[in-house]
RNA sequence: GGAGAGUUGCCGGAGCGGUUGAACGGGACGGUCUCGAAAACCGUUGUAUCCUCACGGGUACCCAGGGUUCGAAUCCCUGACUCUCCGCCA
């Protein structure tokens, strides 16, 4: 969340904010609230300095044995009071509380504005979309051809949008997902976590996905549980209450998880084979750092995520978000969308985004600084990166005449065969 | 699922319903001493919020939420979590 004296001292700034996110938030009844609430706390906190010092009073006639009816009387009407001025006051913090939930997180200054994705810029690009001399197939095809995917039959027992991976499909994903943990924690220096992914509401709230989005997860009802909608959710809120040292910083995490998403009101949308799903794989990278670094490391989560792409072989671009492409606790995002040959478009595989401390302040996550003061740190995550994308991606890239499959070379030590690499590399990677 | 015990400050650990923001010990930090260090001694050691230009002061917080009371860390109820034992189970 916001902090709320800023919001109180820069009411305009916030609206602005609000307005280039496209999101919907009730400032002024915030800003009313806030009032209110706090000639409450006033009123409710002189009567009670009277109150204890009455209370004392008491205690003093008690122990000398003098007479105090008088005072209890007194105080009597006074607990009155007090009890109704608190039942005010928690009505309004109660809905001053659910308000600022509401309140998105402002973008950077020097985020794009504008409405939709049309206004992304593209930052950058790497390598070239490769040539072929036959006509490219899609991921399907060369899914159906070398048995890799059973949608039909995930349908079937779950749902369309839950895929079933099977033989070299299912081996290759495990495989990707260990390539791309290796390679964090190895080369980039993160300490891997194997996480929940079921969490409760008050995780779900603490990186910013409820109160908004309840819709879109799965929720199990019983237990007021969450399935998340990908690893951030426990790995940012592990630290939910707490401060850490200067010495713990900067933390570097990252975590495979499944991610279950209900995609809500995006039926018939670049649903194609693994292009949007209900259930997917991703490896997610989390960092808690200290507010003045937060910018720099943004751009190390970038190049971390792009270091997959490039280890992989894969062209792709990198966007930056424009204010209305901007999630809710987000500050400054980018999407990294890798091309898919088949297809012929560039899909996304990974999001990198500094939340500053906005979901610090949610998750009542904080540190001790320099000078010995609690302030708020900052969290940042970045998938690195999510696989059904990525694995059309592959197939696409690397795919031969006759829907024929080679494979990047650094795979064969999570495949444990060679396989019939961009670089040459003999082996056969058939569905067996 | 059943039975019991517990949850206090950075940590350990006290705490009769009435100067308890919280004894005592440890740690950390500052100081004295020392060429320096150790030891010893002295001191400091919370978060949030409100009033004030400031000095300073008020209020809340002893797992969470309710209740009893003039007054609750202390009594009562509900919940969460932890531990022990039993049952069930991958």
């Amino acid at each position: 969340m916001i902090d709320l004296k800023y919001i109180r001292s820069n009411p305009e700034q916030v609206r602005q904010a609000i307005r280039n996110k496209n999101e919907k938030a009730d400032l002024d009844a915030l800003l009313e609230l806030d009032e209110t609430r706090r000639k409450l706390q006033f009123d409710f906190d002189n009567l009670k300095a009277e109150q204890n010092k009455v209370s004392q009073t008491i205690a003093q006639k008690k122990k000398n044995g003098e007479d105090a009816s008088e005072l209890l009387q007194e105080m009597g009407t006074v607990a009155e009071r007090l009890k109704a001025i608190n039942a005010e006051l928690s009505a309004a913090n109660t809905q001053l509380d659910a308000l600022l939930l509401t309140i998105p997180n402002l973008p950077h200054p020097g985020v794009p504005v504008g409405r939709d994705e049309t206004a992304n810029k593209q930052v950058k690009t790497w390598g070239e979309p490769p040539a072929f001399d036959f006509e490219p197939a899609d991921h399907l095809a060369l899914a159906d051809k070398n048995q890799l995917l059973d949608l039909t039959r995930g349908a079937k027992i779950s749902g369309s949008g839950f895929p079933i991976y099977t033989g070299f499909g299912a081996r290759l994903e495990r495989a990707v997902i260990n390539f791309m943990l290796e390679l964090h924690q190895q080369r980039h220096g993160y300490a891997e976590l194997a996480v929940p992914v079921l969490v409760n509401r008050r995780t779900m709230t603490g990186t910013g996905q409820l109160p908004k989005l309840e819709a879109d997860m799965y929720r199990v009802d019983e237990d007021d549980l969450f399935l998340i909608p990908t690893a951030e959710v426990p790995m940012t809120n592990i630290y939910a209450d707490e401060v850490l040292t200067l010495a713990q910083l900067p933390l570097k995490y990252v975590a495979y998880t499944p991610c279950f998403r209900r995609e809500a009101g995006s039926y018939g949308k670049d649903t194609k084979g693994l292009q949007r799903l209900h259930q997917f794989n991703k490896v997610e990278m989390v960092r808690f750092v200290e507010p003045a670094t937060s910018y720099a490391v943004l751009e190390e989560m970038l190049q971390d995520a792009e270091d997959i792409l490039q280890a992989l072989g894969l062209h792709y671009r990198v966007v930056e978000l424009c204010t209305g492409d901007l999630s809710f606790a987000s500050a400054k995002t980018y999407d990294i969308e890798v091309w898919a040959p088949g297809a012929r478009k560039y899909l996304e595989v990974s999001s990198v985004s500094n939340f500053e401390d906005f979901q610090a302040r949610r998750a009542n996550i904080r540190y001790r600084d320099k000078e010995g003061k609690v302030a708020f740190l900052h969290t940042l995550n970045g998938s690195g990166v999510a696989t059904p994308r990525l694995m059309i991606a592959l197939w696409e890239t690397y795919q031969t005449a006759g829907l024929g499959l080679r494979l990047p070379s650094v795979l064969e030590p999570f495949l444990n065969q060679a396989v019939p690499g961009p670089d040459g590399v003999s082996g056969l990677a058939t569905n067996s």
